[in-house]
DNA sequence: ATTCTTTTTTGATTATTATCAAATGGAAAT
DNA sequence: ATTTCCATTTGATAATAATCAAAAAAGAAT
């Protein structure tokens, strides 16, 4: 069984056929470093599924670059807001490992929710999911101190220090690198 | 049509007989303030709809109080986690206004969800907008500062602070009343 | 190996907000 | 009207992290 079947049936189970489909609709990629999944101002047609490598999930505020995510080690991830309201990209997202990527375009994503009641359970189970996980986020933001948020990734992702530029990091936990670097140093 | 019924269908369009099954499962409370929706430790059991008043999701964090989201003017609460993981709620919900209230039970939301799959693209749908939601407020309390997470608020709820107390107004932003009320006075 | 480029670290200063403490204001109760 | 209670404001100080600038370290290219 694939990395991402598996994935998917842990969102919730599926009949034989419906998987069958389902899984028939997800393309792969083998893509190089710094490639662009995402690009601005473009609308996000695919939920993405990374099973090897890490992709970056980024935006500019204030001209400057924030990383809003970083999808590794079988997880799912998009463009949320682009993909759902089919607008053009605030977020851009782009590949800093060579990596395997799937993806299921939304019309297939549509067509099979609309046709099968338990693909849109499924959806409605992976959503849930993740507005559990924005709120658990939302909260670390808000009362975590630095050192805290940078532990707590350590500790749940500890491979991340030697795969991803400190740089990434420290925007995606929300300080400057120099503050990271700090972190760092005192621990 | 009632507030409630517009608010479902401004969600997605249902058919008629799914419409009227649905609404039909909605429960009404007339409450007076102060009282509890959802208690420290105890499973949530159901989505809210307010149509009058005011209600207030709180939780505990580091021996403080921290209000996590003021309802308010026809929308949806409820406390997520506990409600889609089934487990004690970490959240509580209390009216700080006497309100009018409806609310569906999981077990009622669950089986409709089953037995129609409008419902379950309905409920897809309403999480896809909390989802969103939460993007916007992660990134607003992430890089904006106090003042202008306060402005921005008064702007899209300006009634907001002749209804709710300071203190509570000022955890929601994730500051503290003391730093809320200098913002003010510097107005 | 040496140069060039990028990433990370260190230093000094500033801005924002929290914390602790006390004073003020306002509403309800007597 | 006076007391009591609670909410809000003001003041002084401390903590956290940002900003600006420069140095050091690490990688890549020749």
């Amino acid at each position: 069984m694939s990395t991402l079947e598996n994935r998917i049936l842990q969102i919730t189970p599926l009949p034989e056929d419906v998987k069958k489909t389902f899984l028939g609709k997800w393309e792969k990629w083998a893509m190089p470093k710094d490639q662009f999944l995402v690009k601005e101002n473009e609308t996000a047609n695919y939920i993405y599924y990374i099973e090897k490598g890490i992709a970056r999930i980024f935006y500019y505020k204030n001209g400057k670059e924030i990383t809003e995510w970083i999808a590794m080690d079988n997880s799912f991830f998009l463009s949320i807001i682009s993909f759902f309201e089919r607008t053009p990209s605030r977020l851009q997202i782009h590949t800093i490992e060579p990596s395997v990527v799937y993806g299921i375009h939304y019309d297939n994503l549509m067509n099979l929710c609309n046709e099968e009641h338990c693909i849109e359970r499924w959806l409605r189970k992976a959503l849930t999911g993740s507005l559990i996980l924005s709120q658990y986020r939302m909260d670390s933001i808000q009362f975590e101190s630095a050192q805290q948020r940078y532990e707590k990734l350590l500790e749940n992702n500890p491979s991340i220090i030697q795969r991803v530029p400190l740089s990434y990091i420290a925007s995606f936990l929300g300080i400057t690198q120099e503050t990271l670097s700090r972190i760092r140093s005192n621990l």
